[in-house]
RNA sequence: GUGGACGUAGCUCAGCUGGUAGAGUCCCGGAUUGUGAUUCCGGCUGUCGCGGGUUCGAAUCCCGUCGUCCACCCCA
């Protein structure tokens, strides 16, 4: 299916690594994890995002069941949230912070970073008004990006306002825009009815000066938000997290308001938005909640992914640690059995056994290939003897048997010392990558 | 939705102005009948993306189509 990813063992672990970590970061900053459906009525997502956003007039994927509803695969999270927080009867002045992921479904124009199924970890804080949580959840980010070893990010905020004082600065903008038509290309004479703010966002070249002598929606801000965006600057300010104000950042979902923001990197082509969001105040009331301010963002997990790629932070699978190889029918079976044993007394160690017979020469090369650092080897002698031989398979040393009572022991203890030294190599490959890349950086230099 | 580049072995790719497909790697076997990764020797693998057209003959030229990638657009 074009668009669609199938995501192999092979980069999985990038995956999982950024699921865990934002996982244990979510816990920690006091956000619960919640699920909604993939599918939606069309409806909701018409009188959320917009009419007039690209999501609603061209990429949704819309169908109708068979009781005649008009379904749509989620374009996104959020309404689904605000949706569900409504029917479940949770707001009353209550405050969450919630979070959400799995798949989102736009049908665009695959490219680097941009998917027909895109997967988001989701983060909302429902019920809070003042500028104190935009920073959390902007330091939310800044922290995983931290633990992610993530660097080619920055940060990008600006404030829409209310829905009031957009609206006002809207109308300055089209007047003005109107005034200067003929210089306007298509898309833009486009968007000029139906979402002006968009505009400003245009990268051709020739809108340029037009874009940068249009007036600033910071301008017409009502007093309260500038404020509220004040706030948020001095707070971002003493939280020592580098940002840059960008008037002409707008988003291209209706529902935003007052903060909004994106975390950016110049790794990632075309598409470089990592992260992104803002406050959506009028949001629930418009879908028929109690009034409720709320801010929240969603982190593109194959774009995050793609950065740690860049930052060489994406860990490769788990190897096995121990590979037991075994030949004749009372080995195998005594294989099976010693296997068995060794997942009882050492949980968490990654132990295969050989599967499907074959002589030494494959097994052991099946050994090297699974990444284990140790084999176990049973054959007619060493069970005549009661004993297992223990090889070595990542260094330079002689087997050894070990009587098949003491291996649960002796197996704990060696790969206990192998992972040591496993790490030890990792972190000495580590430095001279380091001192190569230091020396990189001073040719240049 | 618009524009451009590209689809040849599992993978990376070569294949000239049309003459019926090749390298490296991987995999398998042997050297080594109880020992991997190295070395040497031998071997397997193709609807040349798909469909049509031109031609005596198409991987090669033309048209269509599907897919991938990049950019516009849009956004995570």
């Amino acid at each position: 299916m074009r668009g669609m990813n199938d995501v192999l063992p092979k980069e999985i672990g990038a995956w999982q690594h950024l699921e865990q970590t934002a996982r244990a970061l979510l816990a920690a900053y006091g956000y619960e994890e919640m699920r909604v459906p993939l599918v939606e009525h069309t409806q909701l997502f018409r009188r959320s995002i917009g009419e007039h956003t690209d999501i609603v007039e061209k990429e949704m994927y819309t169908f109708e069941d068979v009781g005649g509803d008009s379904l749509s695969l989620r374009p996104e999270a959020t309404a689904g949230i605000a949706r569900a927080l409504i029917s479940n009867g949770l707001l009353r002045g209550a405050r969450h912070k919630l979070w959400c992921t799995g798949p989102m479904f736009r049908h665009e124009r695959p490219q680097q970073g941009r998917y027909r199924q895109f997967h988001q970890i989701d983060v909302e804080a429902v019920g809070f008004e003042g500028p104190d949580v935009d920073a959390e959840l902007i330091a939310l980010g800044a922290r995983l990006w931290r633990a992610l070893g993530v660097t080619r990010v920055r940060l990008v905020i600006n404030s829409l306002g209310t829905a009031q004082a957009r609206a006002r600065y809207r109308e300055v903008l089209v007047a003005y825009l109107r005034a200067h038509e003929s210089a306007l290309d298509e898309d833009s004479r486009r968007r000029l009815s139906g979402n002006p703010l968009r505009i400003l966002d245009s990268k051709e070249p020739r809108m340029r000066p037009l874009i940068e002598a249009a007036p600033l929606l910071t301008d017409y801000l009502d007093e309260a938000s500038r404020g509220h965006f004040q706030a948020l600057c001095d707070t971002l300010e003493a939280l020592g997290i580098p940002f840059t104000v960008n008037p002409r950042l707008v988003r291209g979902l209706d529902y935003y308001s007052r903060t909004v923001f994106e975390w950016v990197s110049d790794a990632l082509g075309a598409q470089d938005a990592v992260c992104s969001g803002g406050r959506y105040d009028g949001l629930i009331a418009q879908l028929g909640g109690e009034p409720t301010p709320a801010i929240g963002f969603a982190l593109g997990i194959e774009r995050c992914v793609a950065l740690m790629k860049v930052a060489g932070a994406a860990p490769e699978p788990a190897a096995a640690e121990l590979y037991i190889v075994a030949s004749g029918e009372r080995a195998e079976r005594e294989a099976a059995r010693l296997a068995e044993q060794l997942r009882d007394a050492l949980p968490g160690r990654v132990i295969q056994v050989n599967l499907g017979g074959g002589n030494f020469k494959t097994q052991f090369r099946r050994a090297d290939r699974s990444g284990a650092r140790l084999a176990l080897v049973l054959g007619e002698d060493e069970l005549a003897r009661g004993v297992a031989a223990v090889k070595p398979l990542r260094r330079e040393a002689g087997q050894t048997d070990c009587a098949l009572v003491d291996l649960p022991a002796r197996i704990g203890a060696l790969l206990a010392q192998e992972r040591v030294a496993a790490a030890d190599a990792a972190c000495d490959a580590q430095e001279v990558a380091g001192a190569g890349s230091r020396a990189e950086q001073a040719g240049r230099d």
